[in-house]
DNA sequence: CTGTTAGCGCTTTCAA
DNA sequence: TTGAAAGCGCTAACAG
């Protein structure tokens, strides 16, 4: 028996008043079988007068669906994980669909919802953000015959949407060597830890970065690889050290705007002007970039929420069958954090 | 019958393999009776070897609840707004319920969401976050059963966690007084749309401002009020304006940091220093406000989220039976965008 | 302490 | 076209 007061009308109430059978009632309300006009009228007008609405959770056990899409995103606070929340919500808010936000900080929570979350009972399909998954977690998904795609990750056995963080390093990197800079660093989160802010991407965006670098023949020096936990206050203390080293940087191109930021005020703290004593260049293009007319590599973040919702709907309709992978393009946004350096090599 | 394929095992076939009635796994799984411990324990080892998990949805529709929250938020991707979601997220996340985010940016999906949300089959809760709520909606709220609790709005017959924005407004207006500023503008956002960033804390600031002002014995300018679409491209436009005006003010205090770093823009755009030819005060103290070194009024956002989500679960346990409005206190943080004007009146 | 049974509100065969 | 009835997986009386 429920403990639950009484709760508004059910179907019965209508089929009730209608002079109805509840299955009628159900049908008029979806469409699900032709009823004739007479009859639905009467449902219709019962519908009504009765304020009806179907029970929610009702229609799920019934359907076996939950009408759920889960969300495992970590940090979903900051800025570019917000931005592609909400190109997820613009497609999920005109569907019958509601999402729920997993928000994971922590390994324990990671693992505790990669287990729980997917379960059909659970979610009709989970998103998953920036969080690299394993062959084990994918064949758990896989157990479960919930379908999952994956946003700025990328796994063969699910579809994903991913911008090309290796181009991105790529770019960012050229475009500093190409205004004749040779002692460039590279700053980035902690790339063993599976949780930082964006272990995939800053991983690859090193790749990028390192081939920028050899193509043009300068060679790769580890020390100016500087990674620190990603945060702001974190990394300007990280970077006071590296910017007074005697062969310091005379460029640093860093894996967020965030992480620039930092560099931006340690260099203030030393007072190196940028970008004449230091260039600057970030990732990601948050909103705050604009003002502070940082140089940056913009990514998709929007639209690959956005995309991300789509694949989802469309491996929901059992329109996608295999494993598919779309990358976005990034483009690099010169503003003022940039110019050639004052010494060159 | 269930369109569904095999969905993993249910409490059935744990009762069998146990060999014990299906009440006995219900009573302990849920602890809800005791169970003789060797009963108990042939349980379990049956759960751990089928890998049981209870279906949500079942336990929902017989328990005649969601256990979900419903948030009602506008713009859940600004800044402020994602800080006050994250401390609800902070509490909620250690507890047996989801909480949905409906992000309002509409006055269509605002109505629609205050009145298909607050359904006791939809949500056993919701918090509603900045978005005033007239009688007739709380009328509906009551009708329908379902606790709500508003952060950052009041409304007598709901309860509420609020930031005093009258105090609020007072203090940073003072502030600029006693610096000796008598031209103080003040930017908002357009109060007469209740979609406006924030409608509610907008007016109060207002009237804290002109408090303030009135005090003090400077007549309020009504020129001096300016508003605008609340972003920053709008706002420093707007303010490009009225920063040439022959009466300029020396001094303005905005609604939002948001809108005080479109007020800084504006001001470097016709070479205005801040501090020294234009002070400036926001309001939230939003990540970047320190980055920035803007002055700024600090509201407990994440506090207001947390505070509002236990608040949320007292209500549900039935510990508070009247409304109860709770109020945060609001700081000035001093940093370096005011200080006196260079030619006071 | 434990099993049986009756719902929770809906969808969907199956007959009529 | 429509109604009766079964069943989705679980909880909670009610007996025993």
């Amino acid at each position: 028996m429920s403990k639950s007061a009484s709760n508004g009308p059910t179907i019965r109430d209508v089929a009730k008043r209608a002079s109805v059978g509840l299955a009628t009632v159900s049908r008029v309300i979806n469409g699900s079988a032709p009823v004739a006009d007479e009859t639905r009228n009467k449902v219709l007008q019962a519908v009504a007068e009765l304020k009806y609405s179907p029970s929610p959770t009702a229609r799920k056990l019934s359907l076996g669906k939950t009408f759920v899409i889960s969300i495992i995103i970590p940090f979903f606070t900051r800025p570019s994980f917000v931005e592609r929340l909400r190109g997820i919500d613009s497609i999920m808010a005109n569907s019958d669909y509601d999402f729920i936000v997993f928000n994971v900080e922590t390994m324990e929570k990671r693992d505790h919802y990669f287990s729980s979350v997917p379960r059909p009972d659970r979610s009709d399909g989970v998103i998953i953000v920036s969080l690299p998954t394993r062959s084990e977690d994918t064949e758990l998904f896989r157990n479960k015959r919930v379908p999952v795609v994956l946003i700025d990750t990328q796994h063969p056995s699910l579809t994903s949407v991913t911008e090309d963080s290796v181009q991105g390093g790529i770019d960012a990197t050229q475009h500093l060597v190409e205004l004749g800079h040779t002692r460039i660093a590279y700053v980035s989160d902690i790339l063993h830890d599976p949780l930082a802010h964006n272990y995939t991407a800053s991983r690859n965006r090193l790749m990028g970065y390192r081939h920028a670098l050899e193509r043009t023949g300068i060679p790769f020096n580890p020390t100016y690889h500087c990674f620190c936990h990603h945060d702001r206050p974190t990394t300007r203390a990280m970077m006071r050290e590296v910017l007074t080293r005697p062969d310091r940087p005379t460029a640093v191109f860093a894996a967020s705007d965030t992480q620039a930021l930092g560099v931006m005020e340690a260099a203030r703290d030393l007072a190196l002007r940028v970008p004449e004593d230091l260039s600057v260049v970030g990732y990601d293009d948050i909103e705050i970039a604009e003002y502070v007319g940082l140089t940056t590599m913009r990514q998709a973040l929007f639209e690959s929420g956005k995309r991300g919702a789509e694949l989802m709907f469309q491996l929901l309709d059992g329109q996608i069958t295999t494993p598919r992978a779309e990358c976005l393009p990034t483009d690099l946004i010169i503003r003022n954090t940039t110019c050639p350096p004052q010494h060159p090599a």
